[in-house]
DNA sequence: ACCTGAACACCGTTCAAGT
DNA sequence: ACCTGAACACCGTTCAAGT
C-alpha cells in the first residue's frame, strides 16, 4: 500500500533487536520483516549505522517521556536511570552501540531533564556535570554487558538488578555529599 | 622456524586491534600479519571469540601485576581501576567484549585482590559485593564507549578522563559512608 | 602435527533496471 | 520516487590436501 516509513523501519529493527541483539541484526533481515527487497530498505535507511543511530533516538525519547516528579533530587534521577537500564537494556548490544554514539543519540530533552533536577536541588555546574558523567559511565556499563548481563535477572550467581540498584545508591550518597559542599562553602574548580 | 605459539598469536591480536579495534581485527588480517596462512591461525584459535578471551585475560593479567599498596583502600583501589582503564581503553572495543564475558576472562587473582583490601579495611562481605559490582559497571561504562571515550582525551567539549576520575570519587564517596556503617552498627541485608 | 589454499554461507553496500 | 534482484567485496569457519 503506502510507502516504507521511518517509524514502520524503526519499529521492526527493534522488534528483531529485542529478538536476536543487534549483531543479529541484519539488512536482509530487516527487509524480510519488513516484506521488501533489500534495495528498498537501503533506500530509506543510508546505512546500518543509521538506522541505529534512529533506533537509539527513539528508546532515549521513550524514557524521557514526561512523568509527574516523585521524591528528592536523587529519586528523579535514580528512576530514569532504571527505566533507561530498564528499556535499553531489553535491546542487546545497544546500550553500548548508543554509548559510543551518545552525540548521535542523547535528546537534549533529556539531558536537559537531568540538568534542571540537578540545578533545582542546589548543584553547583561543575558538580552536575560530574555527577552526570558518573551516571552516564554507570548506566552504560551496566546496560552494555550484552544479554547476559542487562536481559538476565542473575549473572555470575548474584543478582544483578539489585547490584546496579545498590552501587546506584553508593553514586547518589557520594553525590549528596558533594551537594551539601555545593550548599556550603564554594570548592576551588579543580586546581590546575 | 618454530611453531606458531598462543603468546605469538595473542601478541599480534593485540597490535591489530590497538590499531584497528575489535572489529577491525580478521582473522586473515592476524595470519598476515604473523605470516601464515588462514588455516594455520585456526588450527590454534578454535574461534575468534577464544582469541579475544585469551587477549582479554591477557590484558587483565597485566593489570594485576604486583605492585606496592601506596595510600588507603580508596587509593589502592583507585589506582587499580584507573591502571586498568588505561590498559583497557588502549583496544577499542575489547572493554565491551571483556565486559561481556567477564567469568571467561576475569582472573581470580584480581578479584581476590580488590577482595582483600576491602576486606582489610573493614567492609562488610555484602558491601565488598556492592562496591565491586558498581566498580565494575563504571569502569565497563568508561571503557566501553569505543575509541571516542577511552582513547581520546577530550569527548564532546568535556575531559573524559576528569570525568572519569571525578565519578570514581563520587563512588569511594558513597562507599566511604557504608563502610562507617558497617564499622558502626550491622545493617540488615536488604529487606525482601 | 602443522600448515596451505580453496571453498561455503554469510555480511553490508551498490546499482542497473523496472514501475 | 520507490522498489527489485543481482552483483561486489568482504567476513568467520571448514576442510581436503599436502609436508
Amino acid at each position: 500500500m503506502s510507502a516504507l516509513s521511518d517509524r514502520e523501519i524503526v519499529a521492526a529493527a527493534r522488534k528483531i533487536i529485542a529478538e536476536v541483539g543487534v549483531d543479529g541484526l541484519t539488512m536482509r533481515l530487516l527487509s524480510t520483516e519488513l516484506g521488501v527487497a533489500l534495495g528498498a530498505t537501503y533506500h530509506h535507511v543510508p546505512t546500518k549505522h543509521h538506522l541505529l543511530v534512529l533506533v537509539g533516538r527513539d528508546l532515549f525519547h521513550e524514557v524521557s517521556l514526561p512523568s509527574p516528579p516523585v521524591g528528592d533530587w536523587a529519586a528523579q534521577v535514580k528512576a530514569l536511570m532504571l527505566r533507561l537500564a530498564d528499556v535499553v537494556g531489553r535491546y542487546p548490544g545497544m546500550a553500548g552501540y548508543m554509548l559510543a554514539h551518545v552525540d548521535d543519540t542523547f535528546p537534549a530533552e533529556l539531558h536537559q531533564q537531568l540538568v534542571d533536577i540537578l540545578a533545582h536541588a542546589g548543584f553547583a555546574e561543575s558538580s552536575i556535570a560530574a555527577v552526570l558523567g558518573a551516571l552516564r559511565f554507570y548506566v552504560s556499563g551496566m546496560a552494555a554487558g550484552g544479554p547476559s548481563l542487562a536481559a538476565a535477572e542473575s549473572f555470575h550467581g548474584v543478582d544483578v538488578r539489585g547490584l546496579f540498584d545498590e552501587g546506584l545508591d553508593l553514586l547518589f550518597a557520594g553525590a549528596r555529599l558533594r551537594l551539601d559542599d555545593d550548599l556550603a562553602g564554594r570548592r576551588p574548580p579543580a586546581p590546575a
